[in-house]
DNA sequence: AATTTTAACTAACACTTGTTAGTTTTAATT
DNA sequence: AATTAAAACTAACAAGTGTTAGTTAAAATT
């Protein structure tokens, strides 16, 4: 066994599969040919494609909201914080490539746990919001639109998945770094 | 008729679809009940499900190409250019919520005209790159890595069909004048 | 009013989908 | 060596897929 449980090497292969065509078009016929078996044999392990679906997107969701929640408690500036959070966002990213894309395109095919899941990342954005602000009070934060803040840097670090693979070069710590640059001070000299 | 063909209504309907499910996920049953009608009256305005998503998505990919080609030979400094596209995203974004959600999610379903797409794309990439660089070189834009600036503002302009209908009450004047001060200027006080 | 065009319909096709049942093989444990 | 557990298999199903053929109704044009 490469690593992990059966179950486990069958959610990675299906996240691969998922970042590249989207969960919808993936069969569990193409699951089951890039691990070298049959789809039904598939089933002695998970329960169904949404039992697939389901873990790589929950698992990453709860990663996320147990990361914020650290640096929510934590004792430190604003700025300092949302550092903290691009360090999260490289982090994660950089260990689940893959899984990053089903949690940012595939979230709306939950059936079950998509209403849980909807209120992890309301919470995730109300805490990233309430340190945008609080950092804006303080006057950490340059006076603007919030709202265009958070998205704008969310965004960034939502779309993460995309292009680390490209750029494998890129070591984690240059990599924040380097965002952090960017999405902090911005690119004008 | 509403606006436009009746070709050009289901293109418009499919594409709300689209946002919502993702391509994979909608079927020519559900276009045709979300336009009153039958799946296979359809066939009478479009020739296949592919030809309503190349529609959407090559129709865009050039609305940016010709957008980017007015920038680039324009004879402003890099900082507006940058402005420029920002202002670039945001119009077109707005006029095509749903079809933006194809563009971005959806492009790896194209078939006879992918190769087209992804050249379109990174041609686009390569003008944006080749501004940064100018204007870093200029001294208009602070040294950095301009990968990471560029796919840093790139990532928020591909992202803002995501948020821009929750925000209706911003206009596109606000919302691009917003969107240049936090990605040209950063946010930190 | 007659005719052409546009756009809907019904019916069906060949194929693919996720999944289940039951069985056999392989591996691990006693 | 005997037994149990894990993981593969074959075969099949019911439902859903994009699409085609042929036909009818409505609208526009002559």
């Amino acid at each position: 066994m490469k690593q992990g449980t059966r179950k486990q090497q069958i959610v990675n292969v299906a996240a691969r599969l998922f970042k590249e065509r989207g969960y919808s078009a993936v069969t569990m016929r193409d699951i089951a040919t890039a691990m070298g078996i049959k789809a039904s044999s598939l089933y002695n392990h998970i329960s169904s494609k949404q039992d697939i679906l389901t873990n790589i997107i929950i698992f990453l969701a709860e990663e996320f909201t147990n990361g914020m929640e650290a640096i929510r408690v934590s004792n430190i500036s604003n700025i300092e914080k949302l550092n903290q959070i691009i360090e999260l966002h490289v982090n994660i990213t950089i260990q689940n490539t893959f899984e990053m894309a089903s949690l940012n395109n595939d979230w709306m095919h939950l059936e079950e746990r998509l209403e849980y899941y909807l209120k992890l990342r309301d919470d995730y954005e109300d805490n990233f919001r309430e340190i945008i602000v609080e950092g804006m009070s303080n006057n950490e934060i340059v006076n603007g639109n919030p709202e265009v803040m958070l998205f704008s840097i969310l965004s960034t670090l939502r779309s993460l998945y995309l292009w680390i693979p490209k750029k494998e070069d890129l070591k984690p710590e240059e990599l924040s770094k380097n965002l952090i640059n960017v999405l902090i001070n911005g690119v004008k000299a």
